[in-house]
DNA sequence: ATAGTCCGGTCATTCGTTTGATTGATGTTG
DNA sequence: CAACATCAATCAAACGAATGACCGGACTAT
């Protein structure tokens, strides 16, 4: 049998099980029988409960920062919006949990908030204002924008998309077939209400 | 003794709680505890926990339908939609919880999400849209605009501002002070991202 | 009096954690 | 080679604390 198997299943079993209800709404035994592990193997492996979830925040929040790569690329400002946007959704495609981590902390955080998911978020948003002052610098943007207004605007049009699903499901399609529809809107948008005249 | 005293302290001390750490983040202990009231009274006033909530959902979740007004004012579609991110803030700064439970909900839904929460959120995107269409219908905006995504934009613009807070308190002033250069801001992008040239 | 309101106390559950025993694989020693 | 020791991994069981719900009685104002 693999090594590690019971810390691997917890890890797997948890992340929908947190993702849906919190880390208030399940029970260390609910996860433990989702994953077909003794129960004492939370302690075990993890310190208890509130180490597994740190454990799942960890996995969960390691994706975001292959957006690092953005900020080292040679490309102009749009182009690295276009791929900032392009980035996220293609996280919330290969980890359809990690908006529900996301915003789960942001509304009720945990202490893991503080350690794992605050930084890795400000870190991508620091990215994104470093590129739009970049170009602010070079005259391609209204003189009387703000950056940081900026940036969290095509944040939020990315980000809430996917947030309001569970309300707008029965108004628009939400699969990827849709995705570069959406990312060519937003971009769209994004674009025009930014760049000078 | 002010007749309902108990009801009205309860709900009080409910909403921040409930806001801060979720439904099940909370005891019924501590909000009694809280709002100096007796444990039993909540099941007396509000035959449990979850009732509770749901009162406390309702009330915060009651406001977000003034918006409605938006819908039968005879102004042109702009206006409307600034009208829109004007009361999102107006709601957001008189009740500091509101933002809380809506992506809570969103995030984590307990049963009030279908009751309550959904309901409200939906009624809101769909007067954008109707606002939206018939701008569209009047030549005002771009053909290849898609008026869900397009309403989608503006709504996560001005809620995903509000929703990242606790990353960018150190970036930017959330001070109600700065709130007309936001919707500025946003209104100024948003136009000049959906107007024709 | 009596209906509405409030309270202390208690119920059965469920919670997260811990314990002590057992397993099986590996290494060590005579 | 055989007997023993060591170790991490796993298990069933149990722990005490906390949970949400509820009951019967007491208070209060009409």
């Amino acid at each position: 049998m693999a090594e590690n198997d019971c810390r691997t299943n917890l890890i797997a079993a948890a992340i929908p099980m947190f993702a849906a209800k919190g880390l208030n709404g399940v029970s260390v035994r609910d996860i433990a029988r989702e994953a077909g592990v003794n129960l004492s193997m939370i302690s075990y492996y993890f310190g208890g409960k509130e180490g597994l979830y740190a454990a799942v925040l960890t996995d969960q929040f390691a994706s975001l920062l292959k957006i690092e790569d953005i900020d080292r690329m040679e490309v102009d400002t749009l182009q690295k919006f276009e791929m900032y946007v392009r980035a996220i959704v293609t996280r919330y495609r290969e980890y359809p949990y990690l908006l529900r981590f996301y915003t789960s902390e942001l509304t009720n955080p945990t202490p893991c908030f503080e350690t794992i998911v605050k930084p890795a978020i400000k870190r991508v948003i620091e990215i994104l204002i470093t590129a739009f002052s970049k170009g602010f610098s070079h005259q391609e943007f209204r003189d009387n924008l703000h950056p940081v207004d900026s940036v969290l605007s095509l944040a939020g049009m990315i980000n809430f998309y996917f947030l309001i699903e569970p309300v707008t499901e029965g108004l628009i399609d939400h699969s990827q077939n849709r995705d570069e529809e959406l990312i060519r809107h937003i971009m769209d948008i994004f674009t025009r209400g930014v760049l000078k005249s």
